[in-house]
DNA sequence: TTAGGGTTAG
């Protein structure tokens, strides 16, 4: 092949560009005729004094320096050129100044425009957000008789990805291809993104598997994709078969398997692809400390922040880093360090006000979480959002301020305009419930405008068993079994709330339902991690840990010394019908108490134990920790389910509210 | 001109 015939240089020209482009000539030669200068002098001067406006226009910061440059277009009658016009208004776009009415403007007087300004127009409105406008333009365009570019369609396919409407999006990426075809790689990616937005990966997958070309982009797009509706599978199977992966398709493996509640697999890619050389940045990062914050341990927290320091992301500078940070210290009960990051941080979104309230939260600090979030709202320009609600709200159940909770749900509409959905309702309901108002969190429920989901109803049911109501308990679960059939805790609140009541009757029955559904309990497990980074499980009665005969002694001295400052075994805790004697048995084989014995037998006296649960503490556990820690003088972190008690001088952080 | 972003309750 000779080079004439390279690809690289079309043999024919356009038509409609060379009627346009000699009708332009002809303006720029009519406007200077009175020049002395030959028309090809003339010609270049222009171009020079279009290219130094031009690159004037890539340094303007703001609207004022744009419109000087304007004026100086008009003055020398280069108002015509749609080159630098073009330049102007995606200038204008960049610097965020609205389409109407000035960048609109712009374009009127042009005699002939051609497709790159009209894109451009297109484009402004697009990133807008008026995406009726941007398709309104096209009709416009079109109307001149102007042949789109690809970039044009291009801009299209985002603003209907952006509307998230499939039946634009189709017909558009129909006119592509009769048009242009996928003559760029870009094109074809956007028009794969505007499938994803619009929630057809089938079709998505299909623009992938036709296009003539790809690359890292087009893979990572619909990884991405996957990843997003939770089909780690297939985003795992096309990301070994992408020949080279460059650090955001890794970061988006990271992040998926972190968003899709599997840390361990998190971990692992991201060790893959420290192994293969690739250098991570703050979204990696930030994936991975996410993983770490799931897996809830302070081994992995303490190597978190190990990779963050070696990547040279520090949390006071990267806002990601900081509330990843904030977010994963909270969870692995370690609360003082997330606020040290949050202090620490120099810029905070909503992201970090939203993490550290939930944090304060979960960690029954309920004070100082709303004290964080009124500071957020009257001293910041930060806006809050539906999670920083969830965080505003959670602080007041778990603290019982029921006033404060309702002044926070009524002012989330009122004031800041977000609506409130069914995880606000889950929160009230809690808050209500816990406090005692049953029938208030019910009427509640019934006024709710959304159908309730589980959550609602799960926390009446779990309010109905702290205060023992078996009437609206059975309302709650009639709902709740509907709608969450398979999930056995919801069973085993239900039973808990007849055995507190002594109905061993209702208790047999539910057992009988459980059977029925085949489900199977989960065993309770209590675990720790000691200074060299091992986890220690511990199950109910486990007697197979090498140290359990140790442990039961000093489960056995420590029940003596709490039964002298005047513990009683609370049996109303055993949710069986057994002799008193058998639930004391049961009682002080509890997982975390094996749990503490352990970290009493193996750790220093002046560090902090911490142990998590993955049931909720029953009273018991909860008494016998309070009065541990005043024994022992040790400050006991406890996390179960829910939430962080903080056990010191016998006294709980949740003010024995939980 | 196109890709990855951290926080959610019972």
């Amino acid at each position: 092949m000779t080079v004439a015939h390279s690809h690289r240089f079309p043999t024919a020209v356009n038509p409609i560009n060379i009627s346009l482009l000699s009708k332009q000539l002809l303006h720029l030669g009519r406007t200077n005729n009175n020049n002395s200068g030959t028309f090809s002098e003339i010609s270049h001067q222009r171009e020079l004094l279009v290219s130094s406006l031009i690159s004037k226009l890539d340094d303007c910061i703001n609207l004022n320096q744009i419109k000087q440059i304007h004026g100086h277009v008009l003055r020398k009658g280069l108002d015509q050129s749609c080159y630098i016009l073009t330049k102007l208004i995606r200038t204008l776009t960049k610097l965020g100044v609205p389409m109407d009415p000035y960048p609109r403007r712009v374009i009127e007087p042009v005699q002939f425009r051609n497709p790159f300004l009209w894109t451009a127009v297109i484009r402004g409105y697009t990133i807008e957000g008026k995406f009726d406008e941007a398709i309104a333009m096209y009709g416009c365009m079109r109307k001149e008789e102007i042949t789109p570019v690809s970039f044009t369609f291009s801009a299209l396919l985002k603003a209907c990805g952006s509307m998230g409407d499939l039946n634009l999006g189709r017909q558009f990426h129909a006119q592509t291809f009769r048009l242009r075809g996928f003559c760029f790689v870009y094109v074809g990616n956007t028009m794969i993104d505007m499938y994803v937005k619009c929630g057809s990966i089938v079709c998505a997958r299909k623009v992938f598997d036709e296009m003539p070309e790809r690359d890292v982009i087009s893979w990572t797009e619909l990884i991405a994709a996957y990843a997003r509706v939770g089909n780690m599978e297939s985003a795992a199977e096309l990301f070994e078969s992408l020949p080279t992966k460059d650090m955001v398709a890794w970061t988006a493996m990271v992040t998926g398997f972190a968003q899709n509640a599997k840390p361990q697999e998190a971990l692992e890619y991201f060790d893959r692809m420290e192994k293969s050389g690739i250098l991570a940045d703050e979204v990696t990062v930030a994936g991975y400390i996410s993983a770490c914050a799931q897996l809830g341990a302070s081994k992995y927290a303490d190597r978190a922040v190990q990779i963050a320091q070696k990547s040279g992301y520090s949390p006071s500078d990267h806002v990601i880093i900081g509330s990843a940070l904030v977010d994963m210290y909270s969870k692995c009960g370690n609360v003082e360090e997330a606020v040290n990051v949050f202090v620490s941080m120099n810029n905070k979104n909503v992201f970090s006000y939203s993490s550290m309230i939930l944090g304060l939260a979960t960690h029954g600090r309920a004070q100082e979480a709303l004290d964080l979030f009124h500071y957020m709202v009257t001293q910041t320009a930060i806006k809050p959002n539906t999670v920083t609600f969830v965080g505003a709200l959670t602080a007041c159940s778990h603290s019982g301020l029921v006033v404060q909770g309702r002044q926070v749900f009524d002012s989330m509409y009122q004031t800041f305009g977000v609506e409130p959905t069914r995880d606000h309702y889950t929160c009230m309901v809690d808050l209500l419930g816990r406090a005692g108002q049953l029938q208030e969190a019910l009427e509640l429920i019934k006024t709710m405008s959304v159908e309730p989901h589980g959550g609602v109803w799960g926390a009446l049911l779990g309010a109905c068993r702290i205060h023992n109501d078996p009437y609206i308990a059975e309302i709650a679960a009639e709902h709740l079994f509907e709608l969450e059939p398979d999930i056995i805790g919801n069973y085993i609140l239900l039973s808990n709330v007849y055995s507190s009541a002594g109905d061993w009757g209702g208790v047999l029955r539910v057992r009988k339902l459980i059977k029925e559904k085949g489900l199977k309990k989960t065993p309770a497990v209590s675990w720790v991690v000691d200074k060299n980074g091992q986890m220690h499980k511990f199950f109910p009665g486990n007697l197979n840990h090498p140290m359990s005969k140790k442990i039961q002694d000093k489960l056995e001295e420590l029940v003596e010394r709490l039964t002298a400052l005047g513990y009683q075994p609370d049996l109303s805790s055993v949710p069986y019908d057994v002799s008193d004697n058998a639930k004391r048995l049961i009682l002080i084989q509890h997982t975390e108490k094996l749990a503490l014995a352990f970290s009493l037998l193996t750790t220093n006296r002046d560090s902090t134990i911490t142990i998590m649960k993955n049931l909720r503490m029953c009273q018991d556990c909860h008494m016998f920790m309070r009065l541990a820690s005043e024994v022992t003088r040790r400050v006991i972190i406890m996390r179960d389910n829910m939430r962080f008690h903080h056990f010191r001088s016998g006294a709980c952080s949740c003010g024995d509210f939980w």
